[in-house]
DNA sequence: TAGTGACC
DNA sequence: AAGT
């Protein structure tokens, strides 16, 4: 009988998503408590927030960031600011350790030079969901995007490079971590809402932490 | 920032 | 419109 079955962490697996997408299962699992603990503190500083769309729809995801950069949304149009409109002061700073996981995962998908500027935060709340989109707002498109999911589990949409693409359902648990970059740089992807659910960490929320090289 | 396509 |  071997032992070690039981007190050994699981190792990270890696399942390919689509030619340039990956997910990595548990990769951030060891880490999840710290990154909580970095949350929290950011979010006393800089609070989640229901952006406004150019439409004038609030949304069900409610946001925050931290880094240099922070993706931003108001009737005006999707941007990145240095700046956080609630406060008017600069974004938290992104956590050295944030950035090192996310610059790690995006070696492990093939991504070495990733060098991100911007996390996004997003808590989703029982119902919350993300409509199929693309991220188009970063400068350098050469650069991956980074997904690491906290709480409980979500059903991301993994679409094609045009909106009408069918888009394969992907279950997201906490701990695991999404990739993408070349040639699924801008595939549309979204996330189902968020059905009922506890998690010993978050009680009934999902986290989201999306690392970009904005600027 | 709109123009689409899906659609009940 | 990262919307319904």
């Amino acid at each position: 009988m071997n032992v070690d079955l039981f007190n050994t962490p699981p190792e990270p697996w890696t399942e390919p998503l689509s030619p340039g997408a990956l997910v990595l299962r548990q990769y951030a699992t060891a880490h999840t408590d710290h990154l909580l603990a970095g949350i929290h503190a950011i979010v006393a500083q800089a609070p989640f927030r229901h952006m406004q769309t150019p439409g004038g729809y609030t949304m069900s995801v409610a946001m925050t960031n931290c880094g240099t950069a922070g993706w931003i949304t108001d009737r005006k149009g999707y941007r990145y600011s240095t700046t956080d409109p609630l406060s008017g002061q600069a974004w938290p700073a992104m956590p050295a350790d944030f950035r090192r996981l996310a610059q790690a995962a995006a070696l492990t998908a093939g991504f070495p030079a990733f060098q991100p500027d911007a996390c996004l935060i997003n808590r989703y709340p029982v119902g919350a969901k993300m409509a199929l989109h693309q991220d188009r707002d970063e400068r350098d498109l050469t650069a991956p995007i980074v997904s690491v999911s906290l709480g409980v589990p979500a059903t991301f949409l993994w679409g094609g490079l045009q909106r009408s693409d069918k888009a394969a359902k992907v279950p997201l648990l906490h701990g695991d971590v999404v990739v993408w970059g070349g040639a699924a740089r801008l595939a549309f992807h979204g996330i189902a809402p968020l059905k009922a659910a506890q998690h010993p960490l978050l009680g009934e929320e999902r986290i989201n932490l999306t690392f970009r090289q904005a600027l």
